[in-house]
DNA sequence: TATGTAATTAAGCATTTGCTTAATTAAGGA
DNA sequence: TCCTTAATTAAGCAAATGCTTAATTACATA
C-alpha cells in the first residue's frame, strides 16, 4: 500500500487520513494567513518592535533604531515587511514617519504583549 | 546629537527612549523565547502539524506524510526543530514515533487553534 | 537655493531555511 | 537470519533572510 510519498504501511487509520486530509484544505486560508503573520513575529527584532508599538502607541524609525541599538536600514526593512503583512500602519508628520499597530493584528497579539509586559512567556520551559 | 546608529535629531524624547530601552532589556528572555516559539509556528508546514496534532491527538510522521503529501524527511526535520523547540513532545511505540503538543504549548496556542478550527482568522485582514 | 535630517531603496554578502535523494538506524515478522 | 517498515540523519543545493554600506528621495529650514 504504497502512496507517493514512500508510506508503506498497512495499519494506517485510513478515516483518520482522509478527514485530517480534508480539514487541512478546509482551514487552508486560516493557516496561510496564520503563519504569515507568526513569522514575522517570529523574529526578536520585530517581536521588540511589536512589543514597543504596543507599549508606546507609536514609533519613528529612528526611535526604534536609538532603542534597539540598530541601523535605521535595518529596521526600516523590517517594518517594511511587517507593513506588507498589514502588522502595522503609519502615518507621516514632516519627514517623520510614525508607525503604529493595525488594530486586528493589535487584538491578537494582546495576549502576548501582556505576557511580554508581566515577563511570563513559558515560565516553566527551558 | 548622533549616536552610534546614525540617528541625529534633536528632538527625540529621551525619557522615552530611555525608558523603552530598559524596558527591552528586561523583558528580553520572555521576548526572546517567544520570538522561537512563533518562528517555529510561524511556517504553513509548521503550523498544519501542530494544528493536526491539536486536532488529532497525536500522529506519526507517516501520517503527517501522507496527510500533508509531503516526503517523511521534510516531516521528519520539521518534527526534529518543534522538538528542540520543545513545542512537541513524543512517545515510542514499536518503530512507530507518535508526537503530540507540549502542554505547555498547547495552552498557548490554543486560541489561534480554534480560529483555525473555526476558521476565523483575521477575516477582516486581506 | 543650499544644507541637513528622516526614511527608504539598492546592492552585496554571509547565514539560514527547507526541500531533495541517499544512507543509516532500529524494530518486527517470516 | 533476512527482509520489510518507520524514522532519522547526512549531504547537497536553491531560495530566502537579515544585516551592511552607499545612494536616493522627500521634507524642513537657514
Amino acid at each position: 500500500m504504497r502512496n507517493e510519498n514512500g508510506c508503506i504501511r498497512v495499519f494506517a487509520n485510513r478515516d483518520q487520513i482522509e478527514r485530517s486530509k480534508k480539514k487541512v484544505f478546509e482551514v487552508n486560508p486560516s493557516v496561510s494567513k496564520l503563519s504569515i503573520a507568526l513569522g514575522l513575529a517570529g523574529n526578536e527584532v520585530r517581536l521588540n518592535i511589536l512589543f514597543l508599538l504596543y507599549e508606546e502607541s507609536e514609533l519613528c524609525v529612528c526611535d526604534l533604531s536609538d532603542i534597539l541599538e540598530m541601523k535605521a536600514p535595518a529596521i526600516s526593512q523590517h517594518l517594511k515587511k511587517m507593513k506588507a503583512g498589514k502588522l502595522v500602519d503609519f502615518r507621516k508628520e514632516g519627514q517623520t514617519t510614525y508607525y503604529f499597530l493595525n488594530e486586528d493584528y493589535h487584538a491578537l497579539f494582546e495576549p502576548f504583549f501582556e505576557m511580554i509586559a508581566n515577563n511570563e512567556v513559558l515560565r516553566k520551559v527551558s
